[in-house]
DNA sequence: AGTGTTATTTGATATTTGTCAAATCGCCGT
DNA sequence: ACGGCGATTTGACAAATATCAAATAACACT
């Protein structure tokens, strides 16, 4: 994004749309398509997925943040990934016709556009990585300290979920400062 | 690749160069950019990446299996995975400015090249929840199911990685069945 | 074949996290 | 302010896996 020149991203911020959603309102539901790139202005957003009858957070986006399926809006395929705001929020988003528009006009956005997956693939890994390698105490300090907004405003269960880890061992997490 | 036509699939085996390496020869070095995708026509190779002191087997491929490092060879930049032959081996490999030469001339190429980075995000979000949600018992039986012959032909400490458990736990499986 | 080196197995114990149950907190609507 | 209900906390205990140490097995080289 910062790659982008002036003329580009006035060209790629004026092709946004713009939503006031209410809480819980799903911006992509299972199996449909994701046809946009999100930013969440304003408010929360998680992404999950349903895993057995649970629902596993992927993420969870708060004010000024980037959130899309990519496969699905790359793939053209229906999403396994649900989108659903945790708050009111304001929702825009770039419709995948006029992002395609956008991108052959302008070859910056076109390379920005074309690094989406495996930028997306990188973050995937690092993910793994500490999932993988790190205790869930470290996994609570490293979002903590990254996104201690997310700790402030999101029930534990998303995070819990979002951190591989029961609502009872990140409440004794908490505990113990 | 099942999605190409026949000439583009010749078009695209032609241009394989190919490689008789040994045992422990790196494909691509830390830091080095992924120039190929490679094809392990015969042998064993292992693409792994450190983490702390440690070695971190990310995927182990055998005979008649593509591999790369997405990240680097889509992003044109050096490569946190290592790629390194376990056995001698025979190795391809599709050299980054032919294969774009090809995608510019076979349309079906382009598309198939175009979707791998989302294509391995899927993968990757895959493993992801396999580290997540299964115990490492069940992980070992579903690499036993799917891929015995890394079972079969890969020492412990490599697949012990690659499962994200000890040697010790994992020797301590194979024993009972 | 014999020796040194590395890989694997086995055992004892510690640690981390999960599970189940119950208590308490905090917020929402009236 | 009050009652109710979901969210969070706390406790006791169980399960999975790691750690450390030692024994044994497999292998590579002379």
């Amino acid at each position: 994004m910062s790659s982008l020149s002036d003329e580009s991203r006035n060209a790629f911020f004026s092709a946004f749309k713009t939503w006031d959603v209410p809480k819980e309102h799903f911006l992509v539901k299972e199996e449909q398509v994701c046809n946009y790139i999100f930013f969440v202005a304003k408010g929360a957003v998680r992404i999950f997925y349903h895993k057995n009858e649970k629902e596993i957070t992927e993420w969870i986006a708060l004010d000024e943040e980037f959130l899309l399926s990519i496969q699905s809006f790359f793939q053209r395929s229906p999403s396994r990934l649900i989108i659903q705001t945790l708050e009111p929020s304001e929702i825009w988003g770039i419709y995948y016709d006029d992002l395609i528009r956008l991108a052959t006009a302008h070859h910056d956005i076109e390379t920005w556009f074309r690094k989406l997956p495996s930028a997306a693939l990188i973050l995937a890994q690092n993910r793994m990585d500490s999932i993988q390698f790190e205790t869930a105490h470290q996994r609570y300090q490293n979002l903590l300290n990254q996104h201690p907004n997310i700790i402030k405003r999101v029930p534990l269960t998303y995070i819990a979920s979002f951190l591989g880890i029961t609502i009872e061992t990140l409440s004794r997490m908490r505990a113990k400062q």
